[in-house]
DNA sequence: CATGATTGGATAGTGATACTCTCTAATATT
DNA sequence: AATATTAGAGAGTATCACTATCCAATCATG
């Protein structure tokens, strides 16, 4: 397969697949001569991807390439890996906070994981977002009361059970699983929530 | 509160109040004379609502005017308002498909609502969001069985329902409370489904 | 009331990002 | 032999969210 097939099997333009063998997110092809080269399925697939992450899910090239590189290379730590492809994923957050000396850099993010009886581990990426999310909903005074935290808190965690309860047995597929996982299904989760907002409140009559 | 105490009050450069003024996310405030006006506790509460659209929910400034927009002037109908509201929000989702007469332009998300015994309205963003995330998972080779739908579905739907419950009686108070909620509470969920994923996977010993 | 700081309003500039285009020499295809 | 395609590199483009600059009009202060 040449570049041009590939572009058109993966509805790119060359130009696009170009610039992601640029940035190194798609993995050169076979050279065969100075100026050709072959490509699989494998290509093609990663297109795939690349196009997942850097459309509905929202990441930009670099979280993509971060993201990537973390299935291709995974560390033998599923915990560790899974925290840094966290990391890698938006909203991004200035860790700033962790860095200083301060004694208590996410207190919000510490009650509500006290008050859900999960481990608080303040190096986790997760935990910045959580934090800074909890401000600025408290800012636009819409704060989140710590019954409704546990509410969602609650129905997080059964999914997260659902989840890894069905992770793949094989350390290189289980950390492609939890990786795009965690990413890919994002959007998907989101919009459900929306639809479900949606429906219940068409079931209540809440219009006119 | 001239406009250099509303910047500081928010710790943002006056630069940036301005271009929110001038981008009409920030009503004016009231002209004293030529070169001067004054701000409130409403521009203090509007820019931090601004804020956190911008920042951890990821708006653009286009989509915060937009949902500011049906804030400040909703219509008399909750359920369609939430629908435009929803359509601001990323992921930005064309929907070219619904405009041809295609007779089944989101057929995975029909599949998927009618799974889980929700209306299907294709006029609402949200499916066509569903649709193209669907679409992404898919083509990203990790497509979601209908029974992990059927549970993230169950879920949210009762966080839909926590939340309906607790809306405020008042009608502007609702459209408020409904679309800010729907907004404002997304990126703490994300953070919080992201801990939950650690939590459980830290407590089944996946390391090493 | 003189003098420096602040303001509204308009215009322009900036830095990041994700492509997209152009070009060249080498090779493939017909 | 004529035409098309490719790798690889560099430059160009469009969008976006600020950010900076300017000016004339006012304010605040001593």
């Amino acid at each position: 397969m040449r570049i041009s097939a590939l572009a058109a099997e993966a509805g790119l333009p060359i130009a696009t697949v170009k610039f992601y063998l640029r940035e190194g997110l798609l993995h050169p092809g076979v050279a065969t001569s100075a100026t050709q080269a072959t490509y699989d399925d494998s290509h093609l697939r990663r297109l795939r991807v690349i196009r997942a992450l850097t459309g509905p899910v929202g990441l930009s090239v670099q979280q993509t390439r971060m993201i990537l590189g973390l299935i291709d290379d995974p560390g033998d730590d599923l915990y560790a890996t899974l925290g840094r492809a966290v990391g890698a994923l938006p909203p991004t957050v200035d860790t700033r906070a962790a860095s200083d000396d301060d004694p208590d850099p996410f207190p919000r993010a510490r009650a509500a994981l006290e008050a859900l009886g999960q481990v608080y581990d303040p190096s986790f990426a997760a935990v910045a977002q959580l934090e800074a999310a909890l401000e600025a909903v408290d800012a636009a005074g819409m704060p989140i009361s710590d019954d409704r935290l546990l509410e969602y808190g609650r129905h997080l965690r059964e999914m997260a059970v659902y989840d890894l309860e069905r992770m793949p047995p094989e350390p290189n597929a289980a950390v492609e699983y939890t990786v795009l996982g965690t990413a890919l299904y994002e959007p998907v989760l989101l919009a459900l929530r929306r639809l479900a907002h949606q429906d219940v409140a068409s079931r209540r009559d809440l219009g006119a």
